[in-house]
DNA sequence: GCCGTTTTCGGCCCGACTGTTTTCAGTCG
């Protein structure tokens, strides 16, 4: 999306300007791309309507970025941005990922040693030619070069799926210890994003260096990288690295707020502050010398004049905005879902009977649970042709049954059922690989796309379009088919889609298998205002797998949904219901 | 370059650390 071409232009376009020192610019251009990095209608489409007025409405959008915005639309580029990468012929994106390395740095990098990206620049600091440079010397030269073989093996950023058990055994441990008094996971762990760079752990205690002797001996620490008074930093064997603090409790709220982030939603967050004549920082809210919060972040949000929100959804994308106005949305929880439809059993390519599936579902409290096994088309999954979906409908059948009988004497108003399901595959020209017939036997269908990716934007809405109009297909499976980190998303008209979506009743899945999380979190909120119904589900291949779905919920929290907003909070009744 | 229940001009978030320096610029979160 044209959004997102524009974001990183402006992004680029700070780290230019700050190149040249300028003082302000950059911060105003940077603002800009994170603006249109969250924006959920199309900046061309704006513009289109409403002309640069429209564009200017936009907050962090003034005239003069309007202009430019203006102008790339019209040509494809913006001539004083060209110019920059004319003065500075330098991958900055690239070299600003190395840690350590800012504006400045990649100036100097490339006036005295023609350094352009990260080849340059390993090759000139295993030659020795950066310790020579003014200003720096012999250790920042091997942290360059520490920093860029941990970019190289990990990307520097590790799935929030691949680290939050761990980072919950940390925290185990920690409660454990009894000068702990309290502890919480904070940064981009805390609001659940879908990758982490590292991992911060607060404490609240009045003997840190008892916690700090403790975390660094903890198995799996495989390095210390720094050990103070009151904070320390290891790796993990696993590969991340974990920042702890330790504060005194009349600070826990401050310093958790504080370090929670997001750093642009503290940035709003310490202006209202100021405006109001108070200060804050990871210490406290404090008025001239006196501290009035900060034990909680409760009081701090309260004295502020705000409603508290959960942590997902500091992003400074319009929350503050809502909680200076009690017009928080009402989130869903954890514990809201009540079933999971999308589960693969060894029907076709899943690990565990659909026996096995239904004890586990019964464990976790879910009412219901779905069985979508693979249809036909994917044979490399055991995909189930007509016959055999019919032979596994009867199993479910006699499943069900089973479970009645075994728990009627027991609990008198128990409910569970295993629903019949699939998960189809939506052909190039939309149609679905298995009959209707044999759909229409089935309590709902999923349809999703697992081949041909790469078509045209308008073949693929056209796709997944058909597909919907299909009386028998209720929901569509990871809607835009990315895999993070490994596949970009397919070309959609997101907008079109949640048109027809909107007009059949069919429901968008959010994916909560780590690397899909399919639909992102500005897809949620904008299918939420369209007033289209999602679903979180795991996609499990086997049972342990079925506890994926709180990756999902944290994607649905992230995009603003409430509970309504998601069909398997509901009841089994109403459920098949809406599917009928 | 943006923005306004103190302002259309004059402000713009805060503190700590690091590595290079003899007092601080740059980077990070």
């Amino acid at each position: 999306m044209v959004n997102q071409e524009l974001a990183q232009i402006f992004y680029n376009f700070a780290i230019f300007l700050e190149m040249d020192g300028e003082a302000f610019k950059p911060f105003a251009y940077e603002r800009a791309g994170a603006v249109l990095e969250v924006l959920t209608e199309d900046i061309n489409d704006i513009y289109k309507k409403e002309g640069l007025k429209g564009l200017e409405r936009i907050p962090g959008i003034g005239v003069s970025i309007a202009e430019k915005i203006e102008e790339y639309l019209k040509t494809g580029e913006i001539k004083y941005y060209e110019q920059y990468k004319k003065k500075y012929p330098v991958d900055v994106k690239e070299l600003i990922a190395v840690e350590g390395i800012g504006p400045k740095m990649v100036k100097a990098l490339w006036k005295e040693l023609k350094i352009k990206n990260l080849k340059d620049l390993e090759r000139a600091a295993k030659a020795g030619k950066i310790r020579n440079l003014p200003h720096f010397g012999e250790k920042t030269e091997k942290n360059i070069l520490q920093s860029i073989s941990f970019l190289k093996r990990e990307k520097g950023r590790f799935l929030l799926g691949g680290i939050l058990p761990t980072v919950q055994e940390i925290i185990g441990g920690l409660k454990s210890l009894k000068e702990v008094k309290s502890v919480s996971e904070a940064g981009s762990v805390r609001r659940r994003k879908e990758t982490i760079g590292d991992v911060d752990i607060l404490v609240a205690s009045s003997k840190p260096s008892k916690i700090i002797d403790y975390f660094v001996s903890v198995p799996g620490v495989v390095k210390i990288w720094a050990k103070g008074p009151t904070k320390a930093s290891i790796r993990r064997k696993e590969g991340f690295d974990v920042d702890l603090r330790v504060v005194p409790e009349k600070s826990y709220g401050s310093a958790l707020q504080y370090f929670t982030g997001s750093k642009e939603h503290n940035i709003v967050l310490r202006q209202i502050a100021v405006n109001k004549g108070l200060k804050l920082n990871e210490y406290g809210l404090f008025k001239g010398k006196k501290m009035i919060a900060g034990k909680t972040e409760e009081e701090i949000y309260k004295k502020l004049k705000m409603e508290i929100m959960e942590p997902e959804l500091r992003e400074n994308t319009g929350e503050i905005e809502a909680a200076q106005k009690n017009a928080l949305p009402k989130i869903i929880g954890y514990q809201d879902i009540k079933g999971d439809l999308h589960c693969h059993s060894d029907w076709n390519g899943g690990e565990n009977s659909i026996e096995e599936i239904a004890k586990a579902a019964m464990a976790m409290s879910y009412e219901y649970i779905g069985i979508a096994d693979h249809t036909k088309f994917l044979r490399i999954e055991n995909g189930l042709d007509e016959k055999q979906l019919k032979e596994r409908n009867k199993e479910i059948d006699r499943l069900n049954s089973k479970i009645q009988i075994s728990n009627s004497k027991q609990i008198s108003n128990f409910k569970f059922q295993i629903l019949k399901g699939c998960e189809a595959n939506i052909m190039p020209d939309g149609s679905i690989d298995i009959e209707d017939e044999a759909l229409e036997k089935l309590d709902y269908v999923i349809a999703g796309i697992h081949s041909q990716f790469k078509i045209t934007k308008d073949k693929m809405t056209k796709r997944i379009i058909t597909a919907m109009k299909n009386r028998n297909v209720d929901i569509i499976s990871h809607p835009t088919g990315r895999l993070i980190q490994k596949r970009d998303e397919y070309q959609i008209d997101f907008d079109e889609i949640l048109k027809v979506a909107k007009e059949t009743g069919t429901i968008l899945e959010i994916n909560s298998y780590p690397e899909r999380l399919d639909l992102r979190d500005v897809y949620i909120k904008k299918a939420k205002e369209a007033g289209v119904k999602m679903i979180i589900n795991t996609d499990a291949h086997h049972i342990n797998q079925l506890h994926f779905i709180g990756y999902g919920i944290s994607q649905a929290r992230r995009g603003w949904a409430e509970k309504k907003d998601i069909i398997n909070t509901q009841s089994l009744e109403y459920l098949l219901e809406y599917f009928k």
